[in-house]
Order: C-alpha cells, then sequence, then structure tokens
RNA sequence: GUGGCUGUAGCUCAGUUGGUUAGAGCGCGAGGUUGUGAUCCUUGAGGUCGCGGGUUCGAGUCCCGUCAGCCACCCCA
C-alpha cells in the first residue's frame, strides 16, 4: 500500500475536523482580540528565507526550481518572512499599531518525531508598530486565551518569559565581552540539556570561573512567578536601566489581563537565534514534556531587514501538533460528536421511511424541502426498513431530530435527545425543525 | 542528517523451537426477529504478514536492504 510522504498527515473526517477545531479556535480568539487574517504564498523565493536565517536554512527547506525555470523556491516553513516582506511592502499605509494572524501550514525537511512533523498548521499572531510592554503582553494573552478556550488551564501548561536584554546583562556583568554574546546564547540554550560539568568546561573556555557559570546555570534554570522574591532580586541585580521597569510593566498588564497566572520569570528560555531583540517566551507543558506548544518575543529590527521602516513588532507561532498531543494527553480534547457538534455540523434531521411505496416516493421531496429550509438533512444510507436499526443509523449520525415518513402525507417527528415523538404533515417538518 | 527500537485486517492484538488454505474482538456491509435508538441470531467483505531480496524442502517467524513510525541527538524559524 502506498504511504503518505514522511512526517506528513491524511486528514480523515475525525482528524479533519479536530484540526478545525483547533484552527477556528485560533481564528476566533485572534478576532477577538482584535486581528485580522492574512495569508501569503504556500512558496516563497529561497532567498528570503536566507535574510533571517542565512544559508544554514536551506538544509531545514523543501526547495525546488520549476522545470525547464532558472529561480528557486522553497515551501514556507514559517510565516514571519512573509509578514515582514507584506508589511514592509505598505507599511507607509498600514495602521499603527497593525495586529495581523494567519493559520496555515508549513513545511520543514526534518526527521519526524513525536510532535514534529514535516507539515503542519501553525498559528501566527503579530502586532507591528508598537513598542510598549503592554503590546507584549496582549500578545501573551492572546495565546493563553486560545489555550483557555480550548480547554486548558494554568495547571496543564506554562508561559515561560526571559528577556534578551536581561540575559546579556547577566553576562555582562560577569565579565563577558559583548562580541561574545552569540556564542553565549549559543551555549545558554543548552543548559538542561548537557550536564552542569559540561556547561562549566564551556564557560571556562570561553573564560569564565566556575562559580560564576554555577550561578548563571542557576539563573537560567529557575522558573518562578513574578511575585516570589527571588525574581525581584534576580530582576534587581541582573538588569539595569529600563529592565526592572520593563517586568514591572509587563507583569502589571499581564495581570490586568488576566494571565498572570499562566507565566513564569525563566531566564533560560533563550529561543535559539539572533533575530529576538526583548521580551522572549515559550509555552510548554507544565511539567516539560514534549517540545514547545508555542514559542515567540519581541523582534525590533527585523521589518528593517527586509527593507521596511524600523518598525517595532512582537508575535508568537503555535503548532497545531503539539498543542493537540498536549490536548490529547491532558484528557481536554473533546469527543468527535461535541467538536462535530461545536463546528456546526451536527445533522438537524435524518429521514427515514417505513418502507410503503409512498413514503418510500415522498424521502426525497421531503429532504430536499428541508435542505432548502437551510437544514442539515441526511437520508441513511442502510438498504434496511428496519425502523430500529434506522433510528440506530439516525442516532449515530447525531441527528437533532429524526423524521419518519408514515405516508405520503404524514410523518412521525421524533425528538432523539428527548425521545418525543409527535405526528405532522409533511407540509410542516421544514417549519417544526428549523431553529428559531 | 547520525544512532537505536518497532512494523500481522480500518482499530486493538493472537500466531508454539521455521511446518498445510494466517486468526479473534471491535468496526464496516448484507439478511432475520422485535414499528423505535437496546439485546439477540445468521452471514459477507477486507491481509501478496510494510516493501524487496536472501537462507531453507518450507519464512509472518531467521538474515540483509529499503520504506514508515517511535526514541535520543540535531534543529526548533
Amino acid at each position: 500500500m502506498l504511504q503518505p510522504p514522511t512526517g506528513t498527515r491524511d486528514f480523515y473526517p475525525a482528524e479533519y475536523n479536530r484540526l478545525r477545531y483547533v484552527t477556528e479556535t485560533w481564528r476566533a480568539v485572534s478576532v477577538r482580540h482584535g486581528f485580522e487574517q492574512i495569508d501569503g504564498p504556500t512558496f516563497e523565493h529561497l532567498d528570503l528565507y536566507k535574510i533571517k536565517s542565512g544559508d544554514g536554512i536551506v538544509s531545514e527547506l523543501f526547495s525546488f526550481e520549476r522545470f525547464g525555470g532558472e529561480k528557486t523556491y522553497a515551501l514556507r516553513p514559517e510565516f514571519t518572512p512573509t509578514l515582514a516582506r507584506m508589511y514592509a511592502a505598505r507599511a507607509g499605509a498600514l495602521p499603527k499599531p497593525t495586529r495581523w494572524f494567519c493559520t496555515p501550514t508549513f513545511f520543514r525537511a526534518e526527521r519526524p518525531q513525536r510532535g514534529r512533523l514535516r507539515e503542519f498548521s501553525q498559528w501566527n499572531c503579530d502586532i507591528l508598530g508598537d513598542d510598549s510592554p503592554q503590546a507584549d503582553a496582549e500578545i501573551i494573552a492572546c495565546a493563553v486565551e486560545a489555550l483557555r478556550a480550548l480547554g486548558l488551564t494554568s495547571e496543564h501548561v506554562k508561559v515561560r518569559i526571559s528577556h534578551r536584554a536581561a540575559v546579556e546583562q547577566a553576562l555582562v556583568k560577569r565579565g563577558v565581552e559583548p562580541a561574545q554574546l552569540p556564542r553565549w546564547f549559543t551555549l545558554l540554550d543548552r543548559v538542561g540539556k548537557i550536564s552542569n560539568d559540561a556547561f562549566i568546561d564551556e564557560a571556562m573556555k570561553l573564560g569564565m570561573s566556575s562559580a560564576m557559570s554555577l550561578q548563571l546555570i542557576s539563573m537560567m534554570t529557575q522558573a518562578t512567578t513574578f511575585e516570589e522574591p527571588t525574581t525581584q532580586v534576580m530582576l534587581g541585580e541582573e538588569t539595569t536601566g529600563t529592565g526592572p521597569a520593563y517586568f514591572k510593566a509587563l507583569f502589571a498588564a499581564l495581570e490586568e489581563q488576566g494571565v498572570a497566572d499562566w507565566c513564569l520569570l525563566n531566564l533560560g528560555i533563550v529561543r535559539g537565534l539572533a533575530y529576538y531583540t526583548g521580551m522572549v517566551f515559550e509555552i510548554h507543558e507544565a511539567q516539560g514534556a514534549l517540545r514547545a506548544i508555542a514559542g515567540g518575543g519581541r523582534y525590533d529590527k527585523l521589518i528593517e531587514l527586509f527593507g521596511g521602516p524600523p518598525t517595532p513588532a512582537v508575535g508568537f507561532g503555535m503548532g497545531d501538533v503539539v498543542l493537540s498531543l498536549v490536548m490529547e494527553d491532558k484528557g481536554v480534547m473533546p469527543t468527535d460528536a461535541v467538536i462535530a457538534e461545536r463546528l456546526g455540523l451536527r445533522p438537524d434531521a435524518v429521514v427515514i421511511s417505513n418502507g410503503t411505496p409512498e413514503a418510500d416516493a415522498a424521502l426525497p421531496r421531503v429532504l430536499s424541502a428541508l435542505r432548502r429550509g437551510n437544514l442539515h438533512a441526511r437520508r441513511s444510507g442502510k438498504a434496511t426498513k428496519n425502523i430500529g436499526k434506522l433510528l440506530q443509523d439516525a442516532a449515530r449520525m447525531n441527528a437533532r431530530y429524526c423524521v419518519i415518513l408514515e405516508s405520503g402525507s404524514l410523518a412521525t417527528l421524533k425528538d432523539m435527545a428527548t425521545g418525543a415523538q409527535s405526528q405532522v404533515p409533511l407540509g410542516e417538518v421544514v417549519a417544526r425543525i428549523a431553529r428559531r
């Protein structure tokens, strides 16, 4: 049997509904938070992705040339370059701030694993043209509210927040030269993955004492709430100037938006490469299982890099794969029937015949009258004339009503939830089932 | 991309030290009984045992390769 390509998924109806449940929740939450939906091409010029990520990105992409063509394209592995390109092209005409979201599919040529596929859906939410801590908090709150809407709680998942300036400050304070900072960020990203001894070895090669390194490890691995004294001490000690003031404002805004209890300060969240300029965050399962559900932060230099005007920006991405796994692990993924109902897919009526020629003849007419009346109407695909089995089929379809045709003019209308039945002339069936 | 584990029906799994036409439950289809979602009875379809080689008189079972899934690296935009 032919298999789908590595790391891709077939979506049969139940799986497709689960995906839609997630993506439609993303969309609804985005709209409620004042974001407008956009989209771009599924593939871009390969060079677009080198601008932000360098040549090293190429091996992670699905890139291709058209037969006989000369240009090299790549399936989109992320949205930010497209967003930056689109924003830069019309920056002068766009409102400040601009709030955009999208929920498309992306493609990465990585080796698949649990929670990591080669094709996935990802929600992106960005605020462009607003450099305030309130904007940072709104971005975090929007991500959290989607998780809340999907049934997750602050017990299930945690937002871990860091700030590049705070981490840089901590490094500089321990004698690190600014030119060495990129190498340090790479090393800090490995805290927890390599042993403390291995970390200290590497740190000593970069010229830091083991005592200082231990302090650093401790700071990077602590995840504390904002109220905790250690947090205040850490922020007071490790950051200067706007640092403590920034976090105070951020936390106040998170508090105002009712998501502060989901959030922790964890300076160990470095978020890989260098285009983040300020606050960075990741959302993880509370015990640290799986990969990040979402990640994002502030990238104030990126729009310029893509040829636009200087524009502060903050945003995040949230993929469907890890999120769905966490929802299933936490038992908050609704049943197929509940999802179908929430998506508006529950049949209003299933029409069945009692097997007489008159009723059989009336069935198609009743069915199409219901459909013309803007109702979701089905018939059973079963060949049997057994009323019990046909009702069972209607129950399986989770229909609101079953219309049992008794003759060419009369039907029994059964409310499938209550079991209540009544006799109804065929001409009144649509009106009786119509929702008010 | 590197290394390891796994692979029997749509799903969950049986399948003796290699031995006849590879099984079960659920699900799916058809029929029967009861004019009401249940129960029960009968019955059908669906597998070249992931795929391809090899060893053997004989391979679902052993070996190699390959593909896919999972795990650890890597990466995480």
